[in-house]
DNA sequence: CGTACTAGTCTTTTT
DNA sequence: GACTAGTACG
């Protein structure tokens, strides 16, 4: 049978056109992973195309993986030949092998926006220039769009045409380069900015990519920045045969520098495209198709559309109205506990939505009352925690001394007595003569003279040498181990914060998890990819959809998934769409928020729940905020339980500040929870849903029984008799062990 | 050199 | 309200 029988008309003709350029306009839930993991399946299986020969861009690790594993199942082999990949993690894989043609050392470390500030701020006060009035995140923002639109150094130095400011800017922009080049580091931005930058300098490298890559897809073509956007041009100049598929409907990156314009202008780019447009929906019922299309309708310049399902009407969407923000979270606990209680879901099946990380407190807090399992998504990223990044900086140094911040992070960590005006002292000699930081403190005696801070630096150099010297013959596992002993450092956490210390071990203790199935998942694991695999993460890349845990994450995480119960929460003017977005001259801002809306619709398959809070606290204050307009622009006859009320309510009108008056608490419950913080999971260790004697099946080692489990310090320690790979130790929570 | 306190910012979203 | 960076002091 065909792979192709499984799809619809219309997503068989998307699938079928493999050469040339082709747009699928996919709307939301049509289908469109299911046409691209298909559409690949044919060209390998029926169309006899090498699967070495074809790349698929995703915009999450997540989806690049689940995209991999669904071809598998399609065609059975030749799966992992393809590359599919990240934008970024594509870029990466790229300069690796052909950056020391720009200049830079192939092993070259990604700065996070830590990082980048960091160095932003080093910049700045050499030039002198004052934060007060010129903050670096502005300097940093304005980098980062330059970046997007590729405008380099020289673009910018050009057009400023002796503008005070704009001159002033290129001169940072141009430090602020030099200073990561310096360091051997490229930012985000740059990985795409210098891959292209490498494509344009080295036609002879682009031709040999594109000669490889004869058949491209791109996922989520909508969110495509310029940079992205020239990328995929470049690669695909040669045979023209791309693939994109996308939706305009859920463009929700601009603020990061994604162009709409790259979906709605595609058939300029490539006039002979082929365009197909996917509205027939699987996942939603009718009714919450007509509201997501009522809202989005609203939306000046788009692509017409209109979602359709033959699945019937569903139920009616409910609409909650609270007083306050603690009684919304406390209603949509209490319905979820009842639907789970009336045995109608799982606590898997139920997502709660909202626009900004900061209100999954409440939620957590009512979970956590009621005891439902939960998992927050995104919030402060857990690459970004201070004891990941602390471990991490020991892992770079060991790696590779080149990268200053990582030494110069972990240096006085925990304290061994190393000061400012030490470190200021081999960071000024590193300036002058070019050295490394790291490289100066092997040789501090010379420059510091024979003293007490020479030698507390000699024992920071033994330190990080022995570690150096047992990299290749230890695990990773045990490397971190070592670190840790070694410096003591869980007793330091013990002591600077002992509130905290417990959970910041448990994410270590997690880190470590990470790196044993980072070992587990590579035939050839080495520490630098380790590195380089934990700085391109999303927090979305974690989510275990096996978990039977209730979702808490914003609308943009929620992107591309799908739940049976979907919740939006504060659906209040003022929050969502957010102020700034009303306050804007720019229609186009509302119009980004009510894609948000229809992303945020459009992810629930039965139920809908919608809910605004009259008052809630917004940093620190009080505010009130009226019903969202976005909620008005739903047809009163798919809601149930609008309270007539609210219609009166005036709207807030454009340049019109939404009104902020101080209201009294009306809870004295202050923090019930205090030691609750955001991100931390509930029940990480849950038991396995299997024991010894239980077959079960292991993504790559494929079937076996279960020999023991047994509880281990941070996770279930799993021992498993693999039919063709022989007995295995692994975490359960990292083997995603199945049973059968 | 290390600590404790203060002031200021943040909150729109993230690879 | 929470977190961070910067500063003053021991």
């Amino acid at each position: 049978m065909s792979v192709l029988e499984q799809l619809n008309d219309k997503q068989k003709e998307a699938a079928m056109q493999l050469e040339g350029p082709v747009l699928i306009l996919a709307g939301a839930g049509s289908g469109k992973t299911r046409v691209l993991t298909n559409r690949t399946a044919y060209m390998i299986d029926e169309a006899g195309i090498n699967p070495w020969n074809i790349l698929a861009i995703t915009f999450t690790n997540k989806a690049a993986q689940e995209m991999r594993e669904r071809i598998d199942r399609l065609v059975g082999f030749g799966s992992e030949s393809i590359w599919v990949a990240t934008f970024h993690s594509t870029c990466v894989r790229i300069l690796r092998r052909h950056i020391d043609l720009l200049g830079y050392d192939t092993n070259f470390t990604i700065y996070d926006t830590d990082d980048s500030k960091s160095v932003m701020k080093e910049v700045l006060k050499r030039l002198q220039i004052d934060t007060k009035q010129y903050p670096e995140k502005r300097f940093l923002n304005r980098i980062s769009n330059c970046k997007n639109e590729l405008s380099s150094v020289e673009d910018e130095e050009r057009d400023a045409l002796g503008d005070y400011a704009d001159e002033m800017f290129a001169k940072v922009y141009r430090e602020y380069q030099a200073g990561l080049k310096k360091n051997n580091a490229l930012d985000f931005d740059d990985l795409l900015v210098k891959t292209v930058e490498l494509f344009t300098s080295f036609p002879e490298v682009l031709e040999n990519y594109q000669k490889r890559f004869l058949y491209i897809m791109v996922d989520e073509y909508q969110d495509t920045n310029t940079a992205q956007f020239e990328l995929i041009r470049l690669l695909a100049a040669r045979n023209r045969n791309i693939c994109v598929v996308g939706d305009d409907d859920q463009s929700i990156y601009k603020f990061r520098g994604a162009n709409i314009r790259n979906i709605l202008d595609f058939e300029k780019v490539y006039p002979n495209a082929k365009v197909v447009k996917l509205e027939q929906n699987y996942r939603s019922t009718q009714t919450i198709l007509d509201a997501a299309n009522a809202v989005i309708a609203n939306n000046g310049s788009r692509k017409d559309k209109k979602l359709w399902t033959d699945k019937g009407d569903g139920e009616k969407i409910r609409f909650i109205s609270t007083d306050t923000a603690y009684e919304e979270a406390e209603r949509i606990v209490d319905f979820i506990c009842a639907d789970k209680r009336a045995g109608k879901c799982d606590y898997r099946d139920n997502a709660v939505l909202y626009r900004t990380n900061a209100q999954s407190r409440l939620l957590e807090e009512k979970c956590i009352m009621a005891g439902i399992p939960y998992s927050v998504v995104g919030g402060v990223n857990f690459y970004s925690r201070r004891e990941i990044k602390d471990i991490l900086a020991y892992l770079k140094t060991i790696d590779n001394g080149r990268d200053d911040l990582a030494v110069r992070r972990i240096i006085n960590v925990p304290k061994r007595g190393i000061g400012a005006t030490t470190i200021s002292k081999i960071a000024d000699h590193a300036a002058a003569s070019g050295l490394s930081f790291y490289d100066c403190c092997v040789k501090a005696e010379e420059i510091l003279g024979h003293g007490k801070a020479a030698e507390k630096i000699a024992e920071f150099v033994d330190l990080i040498s022995v570690l150096k010297s047992k990299v290749e013959y230890i695990t990773l596992e045990q490397l971190i181990d070592d670190i840790l002993e070694r410096t003591d450092y869980e007793a330091m956490l013990e002591e600077s914060d002992p509130d905290d210390a417990q959970e910041r071990i448990e994410n270590i203790g997690e880190l470590v998890n990470k790196a044993v199935a980072f070992e587990e998942q590579n035939d050839e694991p080495t520490l630098s990819q380790f590195l380089e695999e934990v700085a391109l993460v999303a927090d979305i890349d974690n989510v275990d959809e096996n978990a039977d845990k209730v979702m808490l994450m914003t609308l943009h995480s929620a992107k591309g998934l799908e739940f049976p119960n979907v919740y939006l929460a504060g659906m209040e003017d003022g929050l969502f769409p957010g102020y700034m977005s009303i306050c804007s001259d720019d229609p186009e801002e509302i119009e980004e928020e009510r894609r948000l809306c229809y992303v945020g619709i459009t992810r629930a398959m039965e139920k809908l729940t919608i809910s605004a809070a009259g008052s809630r606290m917004i940093r620190g204050e009080t505010t009130r905020n009226p019903v969202s307009r976005f909620v008005k622009e739903i047809p009163q006859e798919l809601l149930l339980g609008m309270p007539s009320s609210m219609k009166q309510k005036p709207q807030i009108q454009p340049q019109q500040r939404p009104t902020v008056q101080p209201v009294k608490p009306v809870v004295a419950k202050a923090k019930p929870f205090a030691y609750l913080t955001k991100g931390s999971q509930m029940g990480s260790t849950s038991a396995p849903d299997y024991g010894p004697g239980d077959r079960v099946q292991h993504m790559k080692f494929g079937q076996g029984t279960v020999l023991s489990v047994e509880k281990g310090a941070r996770d279930y320690e799993v021992s498993v008799d693999f039919d063709n790979a022989g007995v295995k130790k692994m975490f359960a929570g990292f083997a995603k062990l199945k049973k059968l």
